[in-house]
DNA sequence: TGAGCAAATATGTATAGACATTAATTGCGC
DNA sequence: GCGCAATTAATGTCTATACATATTTGCTCA
């Protein structure tokens, strides 16, 4: 069998408790030297279990006046954006990267002479086009991808393994695909896709932004709340 | 001035250390004990401060082995999904909402007889329609929501303020809009929409299950990571 | 009545030490 | 050399205690 840690156990059984709708919002749960002698237990034990709900966002703790199961969640989910060469080998489908343009741009962005990266591609899928790609990448802050091999894997998965970000912005709409994305995706012109704009930044700096096209019926994006 | 707690300190330094780069993933992270020499502080707090960052993903920590800044494996960003109604006046438009149908349908979802509430509309913005929504709400959960006047409100305004859910999931896609939904939405038939299909659930059961279409070009969705 | 102050209380932070667990490394025997 | 067992170095858990801090409650006095 497994020992599951005693904090660990606790943090459980409130979670599960609250998860289950037994705690409601705005409910006190009991304080750390009652829950301390209900399990028998140090009160540093306990406190660590509540600690890690509270930085979990799930209870509120207020000195003086005790814990709380926190209120309304803004309907907040979780969007894994993945990166696509993995999700896709991931399901056990072929993935294949096809790189149509990579050239290096001068950019006067704010005022700052800089150098961008520009590179187009095509997501393909078990042989089908699944997305398009333009994307431009701060050479300022990345200089290092100049040397990569972009015909090989995309740039998406180079940056994720070699470049840390501080914040990201992801835009989703759907757009009926412009005709030169219509033909690279092997669609009819005007057909509908799902259009995925992120930019991301480190600090001040923006490392990268993309345009990603996807083909309407082969790709969904999937966010989620709760346990998983 | 606020004292910003020790623990609390080592976390941020270690953390920014992370975000601007000076530390990669896969990067090895001095031992506890050095740390706790380096700050003139006991383990625990140092311990503290690491056991936050690898719950928040930043951190690997194998036993003999050492602490380990984490592979940024997927990004997750944070999705608000909104309750339409709040969103729109809150951007200081105009919201109107048009209740289609409303009717109660049997339903023998895994065997379980159940009564479900069907609720069809249409939400507009400035007087122009946004978004067609089908939804399915389950009654054996919700029985109170068949006294709720829908003509006034959509039902996911009533659904968001009065019942908790503990998981929730939405599929986002692109699609060509189907005749019916082009015409309530007074579009082209077969002109790109964006599909939001959400369920929730409460423990094992469906709280409520939606596909909402929006008009393309008036609508898009925002996720972010990042200080925000 | 009400304003302000003091006490009580729950959480927050930190310490020093003990023992457990895990896995990399070392070294032994063959 | 090779495989396996013993060692050891790192994190993981937990305790008992101390003092700090915020906030509510209630008391006192104008």
């Amino acid at each position: 069998m497994k020992p599951v840690p005693l904090h660990e156990r606790i943090r459980a059984e409130i979670e599960s408790a609250i998860m289950a709708g037994r705690l409601r919002p705005g409910d006190r749960i009991p304080k750390e030297t009652d829950l301390m002698a209900e399990y028998g237990c140090a009160r540093m034990t306990v406190n660590k279990a509540l600690s890690a709900l509270a930085g979990a966002g799930m209870l509120e703790r207020r000195k003086r006046a005790g814990s709380f199961v926190a209120q309304p969640r803004t309907q907040s989910m979780v969007l894994d954006v993945p990166d696509l060469a993995a999700q896709i080998k991931g399901r056990g489908q072929d993935y294949r990267w096809d790189l149509v343009s990579r050239k290096v741009v001068k950019a006067d962005a704010l005022g700052t002479p800089s150098h961008v990266l520009s590179v187009t591609g095509v997501h393909y899928a078990d042989g089908l086009p699944l997305a398009h790609e333009e994307r431009m990448i701060n050479l300022a802050l990345v200089p290092e991808i100049a040397e990569a091999d972009l015909t090989q894997a995309p740039p998406g998965s180079w940056l994720i393994a070699h470049v840390p970000w501080t914040e990201a912005e992801n835009r989703i709409s759907a757009t009926a695909a412009p005709p030169a994305i219509a033909r690279a995706l092997g669609i009819a012109r005007g057909a509908p896709v799902l259009s995925l704009e992120r930019r991301t930044w480190r600090g001040p700096d923006t490392v990268t932004r993309v345009r990603q096209h996807f083909v309407a019926d082969r790709y969904e994006l999937i966010a989620r709340f709760g346990p998983n």
